[in-house]
DNA sequence: GGGACGGATGTAAACGATTGCATCACTGCT
DNA sequence: AGCAGTGATGCAATCGTTTACATCCGTCCC
């Protein structure tokens, strides 16, 4: 029922051959000919075969992209940058979702990628060796973000020097007991971002003089409410912090809700950083460690092209800037504490 | 280099149609043959080939899904509980961005998934009647969100409905000077939603009593600075509304910040209503019109696998309710108007 | 004891391209 | 005239499965 190329060589008059060459554009076809192959193809609305295609060349026109969220600002924008790159080569995008633990396993124990891609894009997975070995017997390029993996190609951002900043922030503003709200989630996986930057946070306040207290320091899962929850017990410690960094805006989001609740101010009351720069964050008037989201995936994408076309190369890292952006959440210590409280209130005060 | 189903065959000494059936679960495989060729599979880490099997049974295993964004919230969720199931019946995954109107005409002449998937899911695309008929063409079972076409499977909100709820809310609290604030946008593709949205804001403005007045709808492209620029526009009115109806929850939260920013409240000075119920509303303590995103995902991946298991029926339209979540930001009208003003603040106020 | 039956297995023909190699017809030189 | 070189084209093997059909063999029952 549907036309196969052997129907468009036999329309046309010439070999599969051909007809192959010249519905690809490769040379050795007289303008002619390709021509005449070409409205055949046309009037017999042919398209040709992904399957045998891919069997008989080995390639696929396929990107794979793995990831732990589909659901998430941040993946969201990344998937964007990515998509456009691809789409621009023709390439087609596999979505693979590791969303949780039992999925990524199944994942890599039944590499159902193998053969169906062409290369691979790899967002934010912590990656153990035996893991990392099964991706590069692939035997396609692997671009990974988040991370520094020798043999793969990768994009990431500095985030120790990004929450380095943030927290440089907060101390140039006068502040010295900084709290930082960290999203370590209990996921068996490590994800790496989390540690980065926790750990830096340590390391800016040791360096500037400030023991790091490790009560100041609240977990929870990434999220909302994790970061409103993780908030509202710096608040009930007996020496609460005068500034705090949420490891990412998401949370900051949950800690101004709970300072909000509370009859609290930022930053007349305390000091809040995010990082991330959320599409919200403007409109929370948070100030934040903003990062090139969309453009990291174009990196990404740009990467895996560059190795398809591949001149066999060692793949590149590439490191994308911060930037810290100063909005409305963050001001100088106050000298007197506590602040006067006011009473709860919405988002648009009465 | 890759063990191929020969090499598998060989080492278990069976023939290939007898892998091909042990490892597929097929009937007619003795329990002793099926474990020996399970072992050889595993000892020479095989993994069949989606080309050549797609290219023998004419099965891809794979459905796509074609979108207008990637990057929004609510996609992302659709996208997150399409891929739940999906990933459960063992099928991948083709995501296909539609982004801007050129790429979408491309989409539709070159027909890349044609022979790519073996069903298709369709976000909130406006189709014209040769697109649809082009999609019917592929052969594949087609879902469809936002819109109910004939021999398509379909889900959707009954946008009528929720958004006459909304303007009835704003009604009930007493308002009469009801603005909206609706995202036609001027991509040549007409999207549907928007549409719907506005024609039951006015009909339900009509059954009370009230004229629509023209003047009352500012409209915009979706998005955040829309929102905020098509409030700006309402409130610079010489009668301004006393409560607004956005079409999405995105052009609320624009709303909201002018308002914010030109000093006002919501709801004492001006109440606003969204609709989707995006993550940030709760947030923003956002009136709105939820509906569940995730859920729609499901089901439209749940009517592919059934239509793929397929007895042939005619394929159902599903439409989920939708209903109203009342926070902070609508509340009765005022008698004595135009309230004090305040100066201009941030989130939280001085 | 022999035919019918049924389950396990093998044979081989698709599926629909890509591509290395051979062929062919010119062209331009010597 | 003969030959090398070149661009256009065709031939046919190949990719790795699935699956309709044939075969084989043991059982059961009359």
């Amino acid at each position: 029922m549907r036309a196969s190329i052997t129907d468009v060589a036999g329309r046309a008059g010439v070999s599969t051959a051909t007809v192959s060459r010249a519905l690809r554009g490769l040379p050795h076809v007289s303008e002619a000919t390709r021509e005449r192959v070409l409205r055949a193809a046309e009037e017999l609305s042919y398209s040709v075969s992904p399957h045998a295609a891919g069997l008989a060349s080995g390639r696929t026109g396929t990107v794979g992209v793995v990831l732990p969220f589909v659901n998430r600002w941040f993946y969201g924008q990344v998937l964007a940058g990515i998509d456009a790159v691809l789409r621009a080569h023709d390439l087609d995008l596999l979505l693979h979702n590791l969303g949780d633990a039992r999925v990524h396993r199944r994942f890599f124990t039944r590499m159902p990628l193998r053969r169906r891609v062409d290369g691979l894009i790899v967002l934010n997975l912590p990656l153990s060796a035996p893991e990392t070995e099964a991706l590069a017997s692939m035997g396609v390029p692997v671009t990974v973000l988040g991370s520094r993996i020798p043999g793969f190609g990768g994009v990431c951002i500095d985030n120790r020097a990004g929450a380095a900043t943030a927290v440089r922030h907060l101390i140039n503003l006068g502040h010295r007991r900084i709290g930082m709200i960290t999203g370590a989630p209990d996921d068996p996986r490590g994800f790496a971002t989390p540690i980065a930057r926790r750990e830096a946070y340590r390391a800016t306040l040791t360096e500037a003089g400030i023991v790091p207290d490790s009560e100041l320091e609240a977990r929870g899962h990434a999220g909302i409410e994790e970061g409103a929850a993780a908030m509202a017990r710096l608040l009930s410690l007996p020496d609460p912090p005068t500034a705090v960094f949420a490891e990412s805006d998401q949370m900051a989001f949950g800690a101004l809700r709970t300072l909000r609740r509370m009859g609290l101010r930022a930053p007349a009351d305390v000091s809040v950083i995010g990082f991330d720069d959320h599409e919200t964050s403007e409109l929370l008037d948070l100030t934040t460690i903003g990062q090139p989201v969309a453009r990291q995936g174009e990196l990404l994408a740009r990467q895996i092209i560059g190795a398809l076309a591949g001149r066999g190369e060692e793949p590149g890292h590439t490191v994308v800037p911060t930037r810290l952006v100063i909005r409305g959440t963050t001001g100088p210590v106050r000298t007197a504490r506590p602040s006067s409280r006011r009473p709860p209130e919405a988002l648009t005060p009465p």
